[in-house]
DNA sequence: TTATATCCTACTAAATTAGTAGTATATTTA
DNA sequence: TAAATATACTACTAATTTAGTAGGATATAA
């Protein structure tokens, strides 16, 4: 399960992704109230984003946050893995949070762990071709889907 | 990431799905030695496995526990699951331990959700096809491949 | 200079996970 | 039938992680 950090890390992200053209900041207390977070919580969280070069931020009166890159290029396995949430099952195919089986005699030779090695690649093949704007792409078609399932009716 | 109990589980699991002809209980204190888990957590661990209808045991001396089906009926997404293991990376896409979100507005329009299923139904996929022979299995190949690396050299 | 924003350190609170203690109960074997 | 040995089960405790907050420092615009 990701982390309730990583989620609205997400969420944030994407709030500013689609906005990403106006090139004007936006604040966290507007970021907060459209994505239902807790406003001091993302205050550490966009803290983090920044530091760990996904946004740019303006200090004082008209400050706020920014995108650094195209939301085609921020791939949401960089987001997980930079707020802290490991993708794979298993730490002993982790690749940003590997820790060895304390347990296995061979981690070569475990047959869960080349099971989970098998999971890992499946989630992180998606996961790092999806990109914000990909996810806004989804959202519009959800969207359209939406509306002629609920005209159906 | 999978909780201790659900690794220690699988791996209980697989080491009586090993002896799964013999029809003999094994000790708890056996399985603990040879998969270096802890005694005590174990069997705590196998009374779950028994209650969700994995195992069944015999008590008193030469007691223990065996496996109740055949191992190729015991898929690992079913272990995961039965032992607390939640396998969806968010609780709105998970099938056992669904949670709404409550920051979307819209579940159905959800881009973010939309990825996370898609990651869901691979890493489902695989885990649902997996049964514990299969597992040993991998673990013969392994074997295979590494004494042929070793020898190489 | 005031208002308003981010920056940053240091907490606290809650929840979850890992693991243990100790006793009751069942079964084999001498 | 008593001793030895296993599981059954309840009830803890300890450690770790996660979620979220407090409050002051710093920068900027009007």
């Amino acid at each position: 399960m990701l982390q309730k950090k990583t989620k609205y890390a997400i969420k944030a992200l994407l709030t500013l992704a689609k906005v990403y053209k106006d090139k004007k900041p936006v604040k966290i207390s507007e970021i907060a109230e459209i994505d239902h977070i807790p406003r001091k919580f993302l205050e550490a969280i966009m803290l983090d984003l920044r530091h760990q070069g996904f946004v740019g931020s303006k200090m004082g009166a008209t400050g706020g946050y920014y995108l650094i890159k195209h939301p085609e290029e921020i791939m949401l396995s960089d987001v997980i893995r930079a707020t802290g949430g490991p993708i794979a099952l298993l730490p002993c195919v982790s690749l940003n949070f590997y820790e060895t089986c304390a347990e296995c005699v061979s981690e070569e030779v475990c047959g869960l762990r080349n099971v989970v090695l098998e999971v890992r690649d499946a989630s992180i093949k998606i996961l790092s071709k999806t990109s914000l704007s990909d996810i806004l792409l989804r959202e519009k078609k959800l969207e359209k889907k939406h509306k002629i399932a609920n005209t159906k009716r």
